[in-house]
Formats: C-alpha cells, sequence, structure tokens
DNA sequence: CACCTTATTGATCGCATGATCAATATATCG
DNA sequence: CGATATATTGATCATGCGATCAATAAGGTG
C-alpha cells in the first residue's frame, strides 16, 4: 500500500468540511467497522490532515459514537417508512422480520455487534447503544400493541415480547455473520417463533408476495 | 493505581508455569473482557514479565483465541452434565433455556460478543468460535433430535431449529448486557417462542421447581 | 559443592493510537 | 487591492500494543 499523496486540501466552510469528516466516518464505518473509525484513517478518507479531524470533532470517542447512530437511526428510519405502507400490524410485523434477516444489512450488524463491545470501553458510545435500541423496541412496541389491539395479538407484556424479538432478531444477525454462507434460511424459522410468542397461528406473519 | 513492585518469579516447571498463565488469561477475560487480554496485563496478573509470556506463548492472538475457547467449552460442559441428569428432551430444552437465560453468566457473555467482533481481525479466534458455535448447536440438535423422536417435537428442519435457539439465546444475552438493569425477564417468553418454532403447546417448556 | 541447563528478565524496537499547538495559507471583507 | 479572520497543516508528545534477544540467575545433576 503507497502512501498517497495529500494535496493541501481546499479551504471550505466549517459546516462543509464537517459534514465532509462525518460523512467519511459513516462510510468507514460501514466498509470496515467501528473499530477502524480512527482519527487518521478518518483523515485520509476525508482527504485531510489528521489534526482537522480532531479540530472538528471533540474527540473520536464522540465521533465513533455519533456514526454509530447516524448508520443505526438511518436505517431504522427506512425501514419505518416501509413500514408505514403496509396495511396493518400482521404485515408490518412479517415484513419487519423478512427485512431485517434477509441478510442484506451485515454491514450494519458488524456496526452493531462491535459497538457492543466499545460500548464497555467508551461511555458515549453505551449511551449512543442504548437510545437507539429504545428506538427500536418502540418501534416493535408500537406494532405489537396495534396488533393487541386490532389483529388478536396476546401479549401480556407488550414491552417484554418487543425486547424479547429484538433480541432475537440482533442473535441471528451477528450469528450469521460467523457462521458460514447460508445466510439465506436466516429467517426460516423465526416467524414460527414470533408466532407461538403472540398467540398467532401458523404462517400468520407469511408476507404475501 | 500504584505500580507493585514485582520480584523476580520463582522458577517453575514449563509445564507449570504455561498453565498458570492460562489461568490468568482467563480470568482477565472473565473480569475484564477479551480486549484486555494483553501481553502486559497477562504478565501482571501472573506475576512474571511480560517476556516470559511471550515465551510461553505463540502470540497473543493464539492466547486470546485458546482463553476464548476455555471458558466457552467450560461452559458447555457444565451445562451438559447438568442437562445428562434430567429425564427427557422437553426438560432438557426447558432447562437450557432457563439455565442460559438466568442472567448468572454475563462475564461469558461479554467474551461472546469480543469474540465476534475481535474474530474480524484475529483468524485464530474466527476459527475457534466457529468451532464453539458448533458445538453448542450440535447439543442443541441432539436435544432437539430427541425430542422430535420421542416428545413430539415437529422440526422438519433439526438443523435450522438449532442454529435459531442458539441466536436467540446469544441475542437476548447480549441485548441484557446494555439493557438496564431488569435481567430477571430476559427468559420470559423465550418458553413461548421456542413452543411455537417446535410446534409444542403452550406450557411445555415450564420446568418444576 | 560446582557446574550447566534453562527459566526468567530488562531493554528495546516498530507501530498505531488520540491529542495539542504554533505556523501557514487562503478566502473574504473593507 | 490589501488586510484580517480562520481553515488547514506539520510536527510532536505521551501512551499502549506485540515482539525479540542478549543477559541473568536459579534449580537440578553429577
Amino acid at each position: 500500500m503507497s502512501t498517497p499523496v495529500r494535496t493541501r486540501a481546499a479551504r471550505k466552510s466549517p459546516a462543509e468540511r464537517s459534514a465532509e469528516i462525518v460523512e467519511a466516518a459513516r462510510l468507514v464505518a460501514l466498509e470496515q467497522g467501528l473499530t477502524a473509525v480512527t482519527l487518521r484513517a478518518i483523515a485520509a478518507r476525508a482527504g485531510v490532515a489528521p489534526a482537522l479531524v480532531a479540530h472538528y470533532q471533540p474527540s473520536m470517542d464522540a465521533l465513533v459514537a455519533d456514526t454509530f447512530a447516524h448508520i443505526v437511526a438511518e436505517e431504522l428510519d427506512e425501514l419505518s417508512g416501509l413500514l408505514a405502507a403496509l396495511p396493518g400490524p400482521t404485515e408490518r410485523l412479517g415484513t419487519l422480520l423478512d427485512t431485517l434477516l434477509d441478510g442484506t444489512r451485515d454491514d450494519v450488524t458488524i456496526v452493531w455487534v462491535e459497538a457492543w463491545a466499545l460500548g464497555r470501553r467508551n461511555d458515549a458510545l453505551a449511551a449512543s447503544v442504548r437510545t437507539q435500541m429504545d428506538d427500536w423496541q418502540a418501534l416493535l412496541r408500537r406494532i405489537i400493541e396495534e396488533g393487541v389491539d386490532r389483529a388478536g395479538f396476546r401479549a401480556p407484556d407488550v414491552d417484554a415480547a418487543a425486547w424479547q424479538i429484538l433480541g432475537m432478531v440482533d442473535g441471528l444477525n451477528a450469528q450469521a455473520l460467523v457462521r458460514w454462507g447460508d445466510a439465506s434460511e436466516r429467517g426460516s424459522l423465526i416467524h414460527g417463533a414470533v408466532e407461538g410468542m403472540l398467540g398467532l397461528q401458523h404462517g400468520a406473519l407469511a408476507v404475501p408476495d
């Protein structure tokens, strides 16, 4: 790997440059994980001196935490939009499971797994992880609540059920990261599991083409 | 933290010293995670010069991988022994879920989570992770197979069901690591989920006192 | 008791990390 | 067109990591 020469970066407005650095961090995190979000790596990616990254960020811990939050919140927004277009809670829940387990978001899964590990040594990141988990759980909770009201879901403790489903999804994705190829069957059985949890009949969560 | 003076370590047989270093690594990993298994930390814990750790280990990557395997295999052995005393697959599966999710093994969970993350940059560790996951999945598979034969489990794909349950357990434990206190309700709903997955009737997996 | 094998160590290297600061160069304003 | 505010940088520091090697010292053996 040769050292690419870096010409002096063009002078830009703080807002623009800061946004470029944030974006560089996002890309590096998605491509190489949160561990690779280092002062020098982000600087190189943004085409800028390391000191400039430090200039625009209070600390690398903070940049890592913000990058995590950015990536995860973005995915939540996308999925929320997708689900909003569906007619009811049953369709929303089935689609949510299928989408999260379709194996096309391994880059985000890596970010999650590394955040769990790094959060033990980065307080800001740990706080971000809790916030994002709460937000995801809230999405699930709303779907389940609506399901209880309108679609025959049986959930004595909606909060616990939402946490449970979230944990299952996260675990299956993390596991798929390590296992050999067969990512396809990742979601093959979770429908049955969630149906059992919520008192639905077998096949209730199947999503029609 | 003062720098504790270290007197020259007593001369011991290679087998004994090597075992002490392995044990030091195990303790450090359980107390502070795999990330803390560094040359200097293990040396300090074992009361020995850093160079001696390097002398007895081919590399730190290898020590981290072995430490992970040691800890996880030990837990598997313990649980296997516990389950062997139970009368049938239903009791074994219920007890397995309750035991793994009782919240008393967070130190091992941290080791798992860090292994997933570190495995991306430590090939030996990644191989150990795959091996240990396979071993855990095999335990679950045997229980489910027996359940299909003798206890009315319905599992068209026993392999997939075993992976699924393993992923769910790992995910719930990893999640509990981050969430606020309430570790107790961790396993409250997984019985229903697994019952749904395996076609068992509600409450089938409940473990009598 | 003396010798010799070898367990153990201190010193050191190379590398990567985050952070700081004076110096430099550039865009914009008067 | 010149002056000024400030975006950008190179240099440098302190820290922690894994690894290597000649030097040291302790235990077992003859």
